[in-house]
DNA sequence: CTGTTTGTTTGCCG
DNA sequence: TCGGCAAACAAACA
C-alpha cells in the first residue's frame, strides 16, 4: 500500500499516539528489515522519547531527544500500529513504551526498512530524494525531468524527481492527463507536463486529504479500475472503453487505449 | 503449485 | 560518470 498518502497517515497516526512518549525497550523480532548497527537503534530511541515528525515521499522520520533521526521506510506492505494488547500479526520491530502501549513496525513482507541518522536532511542527501512530491513546485518538477529520455511512468516512479509517487499514483496521473505510460520523456510537450504536474498535485491533494482511504476516493478516478476497491469498475470513466493492463518498466500499468494513445 | 504484489537497490550495458 | 533497464529481494495471498 504505502504510497505518499498513505505514509502521511502514518505520519499522522504516529503524532496522534506514540509521539511524546518514552521508549522502555526496542524489540527486534527481525533484524531483515534493520539497516542500520541494532546498537545504534537502541541508543537513540531506549530511554528518549519520539520528539517530531517528518515525511520526504514515502520516507517518514521521527527525531529523538537524542537529537537523531530514526528514519522508515514501509516497503510494499508495511503498516504502524499502536497497541496494549492486541500486538499485529508481523510486527518486526517494536517500541514497547514507558505508558504500557506499543508502537510496532508490522511488515508481513520484510521490504520495509528502518535506519537511523544524524538529520532529514542526510537522508534526503544520501537517497538523492526529489522535494516532496506533495510541496514540489513546478519549477523543480520541470527541472527534474526535463533533459530525460526514459519512458515517462518509470521517471514518474523515480524518487529522485517525484518523491512519493507510486504505482497506482503514476497510473491515476497518466490517465487524468490522458498520456500514454511509454511515451518518452523527450517527446511529450510543456502543455504535457504541465498537465502531468497538475494532475499530481490534485491527486496527491485528493488522496492524502481522504486519508489513503481508496474506496472514498471519486468514482471516476482510475484506481476504481484495477480490482482494488469496492467499486471495482471495468470501463473508463472518459469514454467507456474496457480498460487493460500491461508491464511496464516491469510493474503493472492499467490504461485506457482509447484516451492514452502513444 | 503458480502467479501476483501499492518499492528500492544493484549491477550491467552503452 | 550517467541514464536506462532488468533482475533481485521476501513472503503472503488467491
Amino acid at each position: 500500500m504505502p504510497e505518499l498518502p498513505e505514509v502521511e497517515r502514518f505520519r499522522q497516526y504516529f503524532e496522534g499516539t506514540a509521539l511524546h512518549q518514552k521508549v522502555a525497550q526496542v524489540e527486534i523480532a527481525d533484524a531483515k528489515v534493520v539497516s542500520c548497527d541494532p546498537a545504534d537503534l537502541k541508543a537513540i530511541t531506549e530511554k528518549h522519547t519520539f520528539d517530531k515528525t517528518e515525511r520526504i515521499g514515502k520516507y517518514l522520520f521521527i527525531t529523538t531527544s537524542a537529537q537523531k533521526v530514526l528514519m522508515i521506510h514501509f516497503g510494499m506492505s508495511g503498516s504502524l500500529k499502536y497497541y496494549r494488547d492486541d500486538p499485529p500479526r508481523f510486527g518486526r520491530v517494536i517500541f514497547h513504551l514507558d505508558n504500557g502501549f506499543h508502537l510496532a513496525f508490522d511488515c508481513p513482507r520484510k521490504f520495509g526498512r528502518i535506519d537511523v541518522g544524524d538529520s532529514v536532511k542526510d537522508f534526503q542527501t544520501k537517497k538523492k530524494l526529489s522535494t516532496d512530491a506533495y510541496k514540489m513546485e513546478w519549477e523543480e518538477f520541470d527541472k527534474n525531468i526535463s533533459g530525460r529520455t526514459g519512458m515517462i511512468k518509470p521517471l514518474l516512479l523515480n524518487q529522485k524527481i517525484t518523491a512519493g509517487v507510486g504505482n497506482w499514483i503514476a497510473d491515476e496521473i497518466l490517465h487524468q492527463a490522458q498520456i500514454h505510460p511509454e511515451a518518452r520523456a523527450n517527446h511529450l510537450t510543456k502543455d504535457d507536463y504541465q498537465r502531468i504536474f497538475q494532475k499530481m498535485k490534485d491527486i496527491l491533494h485528493t488522496a492524502v486529504s481522504l486519508e489513503a482511504n481508496y474506496n472514498e476516493y471519486p468514482d471516476n478516478y482510475f484506481i476504481h479500475r484495477r480490482g482494488w476497491t469496492e467499486l471495482n469498475l471495468k470501463e473508463c470513466a472518459q469514454c467507456d472503453a474496457e480498460v487493460t493492463h500491461m508491464k511496464v518498466g516491469g510493474r503493472a500499468t492499467y490504461i485506457c487505449e482509447g484516451c492514452q494513445k502513444k
